[in-house]
RNA sequence: GGACGAUUAGCUCAGUUGGUUAGAGCAUACGAUUCACAUUCGUAAGGCCACUGGUUCGAAUCCAGUAUCGUCCACCA
């Protein structure tokens, strides 16, 4: 080891290398686990350890949120990696169909002033297909600048021709299981997107309103929409409250309403709020989810007051037509003009609208497709803890149990709770989309047949349903339909179950618990046993970062201006699993220092260590005892940073490492050999030369999960000669 | 309304499951230095660990309550 390489002796330029480096790991074929074993560096029997990477949205750009999740990912990944576990990461991305289309719809409007009925379904669909495909090759190269070692060999998207059939088949045995089936129902229906969105997807917002006091026969009523009010035939009450005790259950009552004379029926139910406004209400069925379960209770009659386009029905008489907001004053001018507003007050309250469209929600009932939680069915092939194979069971037990068993381990722990919170209160899921982009229903229908496939039916006749399916459904089967299921592959037996699912706590029930009842149906078994949850990422006054804020970190400015090797340390050192952080620039140009460190103490070691003598089998150099003591600190060290990183304490290795690095390698070890390197023992200075550069391929070792890209350049210039990079070289062992 | 968190130095956060004198980074003050370091080093100051009570030989840590902030869920006619 004579010649210093010349680039070591200028500062470190993570822009220059960190594209560079990726790339030979990519020529490597390492991210492959395949290629590790056929390399030697993975043994054939070795243990696998997978993790698939959460499927960024083709809605746009990655943000920071992604760039800490791959960083722990990466981490983990690169750190089993280095302990001979056979290592897949496998990427891919979500084609999220509301976000996407509805992106993809708003551009057009924008641009060409046209709506999707203009363009057509078809049209409309080559539109959406041209933007994701253009998303999805940014997405890429974004991931790549990240550092992150996924396998591209595997790469998937949801609505890819593999992961089609999965959703095909999925369906189909779900249905042919009784699991999924079509009712009417009360949903929430967006009539400026014109589709029906799940509870998840609603956004409540604050209005101020007025809530009026009506006249009803005997009783007065509370309403703040007049507008729903004409169809109300049933009058409700708490059977508890004393005021109404005269009156009985379905009891009829005649009185005058706003078109006339009507028969109204008394019900008893306990959904009443005795507290709430006069302690009396009419229902509204087919527009309230409230007044639905009691119409469903009580077995009455609905009708439809409201269209899809948010007008009122001929069943309103003179109104019929009307929009909502237009009518709502009219039919209160003429309540009034017939003596039945007994009085009005101003009120605030929170209104339902659309998270993408922003929409007001106008309940409706409509046919969809739904997956039913609570329904039983036999299960074939169980490796669920507590839910034997050929026993009876539902969905919601999956999902239950096995996050209580424990089989499934929520990091951090007091997740669980609001998990088993969320499961207690879920309905069925709602699973069809009136929108185009996503996996159509697998149904067809002829007359009143209907069929259910993985392919079309082969007869004419036969159409398919309009409808697609919520996005979560395909991400639901995303461990196993990425692994080639339902063909019997390799990859599934090796691979599934996964090892750990890495992802923020706000798709904790959108898309964990999904994935959790699918795997469990389709598969009998857990998709993954550790599910760790990141925080959001926020700016550093601790606000979300936004597009309308403007307060977002690039990730790719970050790289540009810092190295993703920064980026990557000041995210995971931001804090613990489930806690939010806060980002800021100082944070990150911090760590970039850091990484010159490490560059300048390789320099220095380096050009220490030129004079040092080869060793071979008989001049070995001697290791001083107060070497050995430096030596046996470091491991002391790894052995705790190891324990760190098993135990999810990402941020806590981090600090350990840099802290070693710094405060002690630099500070003290440098500073007291250079003494010794220039002093006249040689024995001394020969065993600190040797004990100096075990150090720091132990340094560099320990660190590369963290900061891939300065360490795998650094052990290059180190040990020029080896073919062996170091992401296959082995993790220091004790 | 229900659930779950958080509250520690000026700021951002640790504190590994109860154990010496509560730590780090940034910021601040003072000093050193051109030495592997454009991006260096040392020293210092800075804390009623939100508040009240309890358990304990011992509490930032466990329990109960209060206050403030935050997140999620539900949503009322």
């Amino acid at each position: 080891m004579n010649q210093i390489p010349e680039k070591l002796l200028k500062p470190y330029d993570p822009k220059e290398t960190e594209q560079r480096i990726y790339k030979t790991w990519e020529a490597s074929g390492f991210f492959n686990p395949e290629t590790c074993i056929k390399k030697g560096y993975t043994k054939a029997d070795a243990k696998p350890y997978t993790i698939i990477l959460p499927p960024p949205n083709v809605t746009g750009i990655l943000h920071m949120g992604h760039a800490l999740m791959i960083a722990i990912e990466d981490l983990m990944i690169r750190y089993y990696r280095m302990n001979g576990r056979r290592t897949l990461w496998l990427p891919g991305t979500d084609h999220a169909a509301i976000a996407t289309q509805s992106k993809v719809e708003k551009d057009i409007a924008k641009k060409e002033g046209k709506n999707r009925h203009d363009l057509g379904r078809e049209e409309l669909l080559k539109r959406i297909e041209k933007f994701a495909q253009e998303s999805h090759d940014t997405i890429v190269e974004q991931v790549k600048r990240t550092g992150a070692s996924v396998d591209w060999t595997r790469e998937a998207f949801t609505l890819d021709e593999k992961r089609s059939l999965a959703v095909r088949t999925a369906f189909k045995n779900m249905f042919d299981d009784g699991l999924i089936y079509q009712g009417k129902r009360i949903v929430n229906w967006d009539p400026k997107g014109q589709t029906t969105i799940s509870d998840d997807e609603i956004v409540y917002k604050e209005e101020k309103t007025k809530f009026y006091y009506f006249k009803y026969g005997p009783f007065v009523i509370g309403t703040s929409r007049p507008e729903t009010k004409f169809g109300d035939k049933y009058v409700v009450m708490h059977p508890d409250d004393k005021r109404y005790a005269e009156y009985k259950d379905g009891q009829k009552i005649d009185l005058e309403w706003i078109n006339g004379p009507i028969t109204a029926t008394v019900i008893k139910d306990t959904a009443i709020d005795m507290e709430f406004g006069t302690g009396v209400m009419t229902i509204t069925p087919w527009h309230s989810v409230v007044d639905f379960e009691i119409a469903e209770r009580h077995n009455l009659d609905k009708e439809q007051i409201i269209d899809k386009y948010g007008k009122l029905l001929p069943i309103t008489g003179e109104f019929s037509g009307m929009k909502i907001t237009d009518a709502r004053a009219k039919i209160v001018e003429k309540l009034r003009s017939k003596g039945l507003v007994e009085k009005e007050e101003d009120y605030t309250h929170n209104t339902a609208t659309a998270e993408r469209t922003g929409g007001m929600i106008e309940p409706q009932i409509m046919n969809q497709w739904f997956v039913a939680v609570n329904k039983k069915f036999t299960i074939k092939n169980s490796n669920i803890e507590g839910i034997a194979s050929g026993s009876e069971t539902t969905l919601k037990e999956i999902m239950s149990k096995t996050v209580s068993s424990k089989q499934i381990q929520i990091i951090p722990e007091y997740f669980d709770k609001t998990y088993f919170h969320w499961i207690e209160n879920l309905r069925d899921w709602c699973i069809s989309r009136q929108i185009w982009y996503g996996h159509r229903i697998p149904v067809w229908y002829k007359g009143k047949e209907i069929y259910c496939g993985i392919e079309a039916p082969k007869e004419e006749g036969w159409t398919q349903d309009e409808d697609t399916l919520d996005t979560w459904f395909s991400s639901g089967l995303w461990t196993f339909s990425t692994l080639g299921w339902p063909e019997k592959t390799q990859d599934m037996e090796i691979y599934h179950p996964t090892d750990v699912l890495e992802t923020g706590y706000e798709i904790l029930f959108f898309w964990v618990a999904r994935m959790i009842l699918m795997t469990g149906y389709h598969i009998g078994t857990i998709p993954f046993h550790t599910v760790y949850l990141h925080g959001t990422v926020r700016d550093a006054k601790g606000q979300k970062m936004s597009k309308s804020l403007g307060n977002g970190i690039d990730p790719i400015d970050v790289a540009d201006k810092y190295g993703a090797d920064a980026g990557r340390m000041a995210l995971i050192m931001s804090g613990s699993a489930g806690t939010d952080s806060k980002l800021s620039e100082d944070k990150i140009k911090g760590y970039k220092h850091f990484a010159n460190k490490i560059w300048n103490i390789a320099r220095f070691v380096l050009t220490s260590t030129t004079d040092m003598p080869e060793e071979n089998a008989s001049t070995k150099i001697t290791i001083l005892p107060a070497d050995q003591a430096l030596i046996d600190a470091l491991n002391a060290q790894v052995v705790d940073v190891t324990k760190d990183i098993e135990e999810y304490r990402f941020y806590m290795a981090a600090e350990k490492i840099y802290h070693y690095i710094w405060s002690e390698f630099a500070d003290v070890i440098i500073e007291q050999s250079k003494p010794i390197l220039a002093g006249a023992d040689i024995a001394a200075k020969n065993s600190r030369q040797k004990t100096l550069l075990t150090i720091l391929t132990t340094s560099l070792k320990v660190l590369h999960p963290f900061m891939p890209f300065v360490t795998e350049e650094l052990w290059s210039l180190i040990i020029p000669n080896s073919d062996k990079m170091l992401i296959v070289e082995n993790w220091p062992i004790i």
